[in-house]
DNA sequence: TTACATTTGATAGTTACTGTCAAATGACAC
DNA sequence: GTGTCATTTGACAGTAACTATCAAATGTAA
């Protein structure tokens, strides 16, 4: 009996999410098991039963098994649905919470453990950190268009930098000390962004 | 007539340090004329007449070439001569700028070429964020001893944070806007930071 | 000049990735 | 169902960034 979801998506597509997800969750194990590096290409298809051609076609590179996330997009909603007379950091704040929220107790299991793989791999960290400044710059875009400046004002490109920058050290924390909460972490942390009173 | 230096480094050390200079010119000046990607390690070896196997003695990776720099060390010898009546943000802030100052005119130029070109090539942006992190913990380090807490303290670490995510605006800003000057840009980038006033 | 330590280049791998093409598979009209 | 078309897949042959190894070349120091 088809949910709702596979009379609207064609049987194509279904097997194309499986495959996808089946991809990355063999990765993922194999990482934590054997290690990123030892880790080959070849190894993750095999188990995951299609060709390499086939592992390219879905994912372009090798981290992206692990880094294809879409958090961007929620936090964009989010925070146009935040009331104006916020202040440009509590509606980022807000946002960002949001988007967190919005994930089951599994999800939040699935984000730590990769959160811990990623910045404990070089080359999972620096591709994270290259994404996240595409995450800047569209931070940079949603508080130029609430204040009516430009993106590419330096003091906006300052302010989501710093944003950035504090969001880094909270990934960072949170890798370290699993048993934290995100959510509370971040929110703490951009408070303090805002009142300039780190120490 | 050997000079000081000549006479304390022996041929062998100025001639790894000749070779690895002309490696760094050839490089540069390649990825420039027709791309980072479109380069080869080959070709840059072959231009700066040293095998293939040479120049990953030299340079563990292509990358390598292009961002291995020593700012580091100066930032924190700078850091250390600032008075402890500063702010910590203001010793951080002056602790750059001596940095900064401390380089030739011509250095300057270099600099500003390399920011550019490491700006506009994902791999090089991504493995120079990658860098800055080393940088974040050193700050939080040298932070932590100057106001007498744990370098792994999260407010210290999200102070460090901040401070690295404006200093990636200002690269990138700097990057589009070349005839900015880059002192200037952080100095005022980094005093927004302290007063919390970003916009 | 000799004896030793370090550096270099040649060679043969491995692995992430790219391009191409024919075979397999799902979509859709009938 | 059946045939036709578009999409997806796998096999194959490449390229380029590395890695490991070993003998030849070169600097060092007595």
């Amino acid at each position: 009996m088809p949910t709702d979801e596979e009379r609207t998506i064609s049987l194509r597509e279904r097997k194309k999410a499986k495959t996808m997800a089946m991809v990355q969750k063999h990765a993922l194990r194999l990482f934590r098991e054997i290690g990123y590096n030892a880790t080959t290409v070849e190894q993750i298809a095999e188990v995951a039963e299609i060709s390499p051609s086939t592992f390219f076609r879905y994912f372009p590179t090798k981290e992206d098994v692990i880094l294809r996330d879409n958090y961007d997009p929620l936090i964009i909603s989010a925070f146009e649905e935040q009331p104006l007379d916020l202040s440009p950091l509590a509606a980022v704040r807000n946002a960002m919470l949001l988007a967190v929220k919005d994930m089951s107790e599994e999800d939040l299991i699935t984000v730590r453990e990769r959160n811990q793989l990623i910045m404990s791999v070089p080359e999972l960290r620096a591709a994270t950190l290259n994404n996240l400044m595409q995450t800047m710059d569209m931070i940079a875009e949603l508080i130029a268009k609430r204040v009516g400046r430009s993106p590419n004002d330096l003091d906006v490109r300052i302010f989501a930098g710093a944003i950035i920058g504090v969001n880094i050290s909270v990934m960072q924390h949170h890798a370290e000390h699993p048993d934290s909460d995100f959510a509370v972490l971040l929110t703490e942390a951009l408070s303090k962004l805002e009142s300039g009173q780190f120490l």
